[in-house]
RNA sequence: GCCCGUGUAGCUCAGUAGGUAGAGCACUUCGUUGGUAACGAAGAGGUCACCGGUUCGAAUCCGGUCGCGGGCUCCA
């Protein structure tokens, strides 16, 4: 494929660009479209994206809404089929500045104040519509030959909520007509895998219009939970850890020396007793910092590995909430680790070590970001530095490839993110690992060294999971519903084809009950399409036991598993191969 | 918190021009004893999110509140 470049050249683009050239040049289409419909539109930011391209609209009194799509995506067809030609043209600051001012485009003008002195500033023109871009392009409007607009939403302009709030109108673009069905397909099928759904129909949790963000956990979601727990408590004892738990509520002034009064209190829900401030504690760092230091420590017992699932309490903004990727209270597999400085770079690769292996135990494909210092933060020049080496240290030590995420730090210290994707692609910060030197500071906290003098430990704060609830609803999404045995909150449904293989169906499953099986009994007076039917769309168990007459008789059992292949067993048989799939938790 | 959209039975959704509500599934009962993705019939179930306004009359129009969805901001 033909692309024109900003300095005027015209060549052909490499296979691994083209996409994103004809996304981007699918924003400036749209943009002119809209512009045709919109005169007074003024345009801020038009990027390409993943699987599209969006463009941010000031439309002043005027609102675009998903009616009008269909307008304005006529209007582009229309541009495409006029084969209006890409040219290319580059001004001085001055020049870029007189013609934006000229078109109107107000926020192109603040954008040119925003660029470097040395930047070349160029425009792509096709017909009469005019932007300011570095490329490059398609070379006509012909060459779009497949997109759709997806919706509407706000944005910030330069993402600040201080400033204006903009309309961004997001589309796709692909190829060819064929790949955008497939990809239009595919998010439907995603749209089937959403954890909000799947977690109505086998009734894992609910939420309710009388707790925001304060999700419910059902019967089948607390098997769930409990099972990852036990998971988790398993591979953290062998890693060294050991287990706390500290209070939900504790008085506000251990969170004013903590820090989290001054740098997290908006987002703190607060109580009286007895005519005192308490806090429902955001994190649990302080109550493990409580623990550290409620007895003296000697360098030997470093470093101390204390695990807790602890039940945190954050008030976030409601427009945030979604499902139980982003709720108001959830539980944290927390750990805080106290080190001596000798020990920092070891225990830090092994808390990355055990996370990935977490993450590759269910098979998820994550991404991993440091994140720096923030605005509003404590601490020491040098100590950030120091701490953000550490992690980095350990990064490379491990050879990890990761995104550097200026400023999005924690207010006590550096950190490095996990990050995992839902069903639809987006990514949701679950593990981390953050490195702090303040919390030993404020509450002061020490060890005995090897030579009798007092040292400061440095803490550690990380979490595998991130929060249960927000690893739970990524497992969901990424299994669909169609958890690996051990996991399963119904790992076996027996099903008598009718009454008279009843009493055998209770027995069996009885048999599978004695042996730790989490088993179900359909007896409803229901055919037996019917109630297979519901067994895998409704519960998706991994396997059903079909007993009628032929079973009673042969005193087997009939097994089908997901793939609907079925198999005839003795119920002992059946009962070693699926213990062993469940101690292993085979995937 | 901000922008846009939205809110009718447990779930998925109809409800045309304002005249106090419908379907399918689920549920209950009865019949049916059925062999690998929906057996039949009957019944029960809703102050149409909430508050206020317009109107002789509001699920329907208007305002506000709350919830939900897609984003932004923020975050695990």
């Amino acid at each position: 494929m033909k692309v024109l470049y900003n300095d005027g050249h015209v060549d052909e683009c490499p296979a691994e660009e083209e996409l994103h050239v004809i996304r981007h040049s699918a924003a400036h289409i749209m943009a002119q479209a809209i512009k045709r419909l919109y005169p007074e539109a003024d345009f801020a930011y038009g990027p390409a994206t993943d699987n599209g391209f969006y463009y941010d609209v000031d439309l002043g009194d005027k609102k675009i809404s998903e009616e009008d799509f269909p307008a304005i995506e006529a209007e582009m067809k229309k541009i495409c089929k006029e084969n209006l030609k890409f040219t290319v043209f580059e001004k001085s600051r001055e020049e870029a500045v007189a013609l934006m001012e000229e078109r109107g485009e107000k926020y192109k003008v603040e954008h040119i104040g925003d660029l470097a002195d040395d930047a070349r500033i160029t425009f792509y023109q096709q017909g009469e519509y005019i932007d300011m871009c570095v490329g490059p392009h398609l070379c006509y409007t012909k060459a779009l030959k497949a997109f759709k607009l997806t919706g509407t939403s706000g944005a910030y302009w330069k993402g600040d909520k201080d400033n204006k709030m903009l309309t961004r109108i997001n589309g796709v673009a692909f190829a060819t007509k064929e790949e955008l069905e497939e990809h239009l397909h595919m998010i439907e099928e995603a749209k089937k895998r959403d954890h909000r759904k799947i977690g109505r129909e086998m009734d894992l949790f609910m939420m309710r219009d009388e707790a925001p963000g304060f999700p419910f956990f059902l019967p089948n979601g607390m098997i769930l939970k409990n099972t990852l727990l036990d998971y988790w408590r398993e591979i953290h004892h062998k890693a060294g850890y050991v287990e706390i738990s500290t209070p939900l509520i504790m008085n506000k002034q251990l969170w004013k020396t903590s820090g989290h009064w001054d740098h997290y209190k908006d987002n703190m829900y607060s109580t009286v007793i007895d005519d005192e401030e308490y806090c429902i504690k955001p994190m649990n760092c302080p109550g493990g910092v409580l623990v550290y230091a409620s007895k003296p420590h000697s360098y030997r017992e470093l470093p101390i590995r204390a695990g807790e699932i602890g039940l945190v309490h954050r008030h976030e903004l409601r427009g945030a909430l979604h499902g139980l990727f982003r709720v108001r209270c959830f539980n944290q597999d927390d750990a805080h680790l106290f080190v001596r400085p000798d020990q920092l770079t070891d225990e830090i690769v092994g808390v990355v070590n055990l996370i990935d292996s977490v993450y590759q135990k269910f098979g998820f494909k994550y991404h991993v970001e440091l994140s720096t210092r923030p605005d509003d933060s404590m601490g020491s020049d040098e100590d950030w530095e120091r701490a953000e080496e550490g992690l980095k240290t350990a990064l490379n030590e491990l050879g990890m490839d990761y995104e550097v995420n200026e400023g999005d730090g924690a207010f006590y210290g550096p950190k490095i993110d996990f990050h995992l994707e839902d069903s639809l692609g987006r990514t949701w910060q679950c593990g981390t690992v953050q490195l702090d030197f303040q919390m030993p500071i404020n509450f002061n906290l020490e060890y005995t060294d090897a030579d009798g003098t007092k040292k400061r430990p440095i803490m550690l704060h990380r979490v595998c999971f991130g929060s249960v609830e927000r690893f739970i609803g990524i497992l969901i999404e990424h299994y669909a519903g169609k958890f690996p045995t051990w996991l399963a909150p119904v790992q076996v449904d027996v099903l008598p084809v009718s009454e008279k293989s009843r009493d055998y169906a209770h027995q069996v499953a009885d048999k599978l009950d004695a042996a730790g099986i989490r088993v179900k009994v359909d007896d409803r007076d229901e055919k037996i399409g019917y109630k297979i039917r519901e067994a895998r769309s409704i519960d998706r168990v991994p396997y059903m036991l079909i007993l009628g007459e032929k079973e009673v008789e042969a005193g087997n059992i009939s097994v089908r598993d997901r793939s609907g292949e079925t198999v005839q067993r003795s119920v002992d048989e059946f009962i070693a191969d699926i213990t062993a799939e469940i101690s292993e938790r085979r995937s």
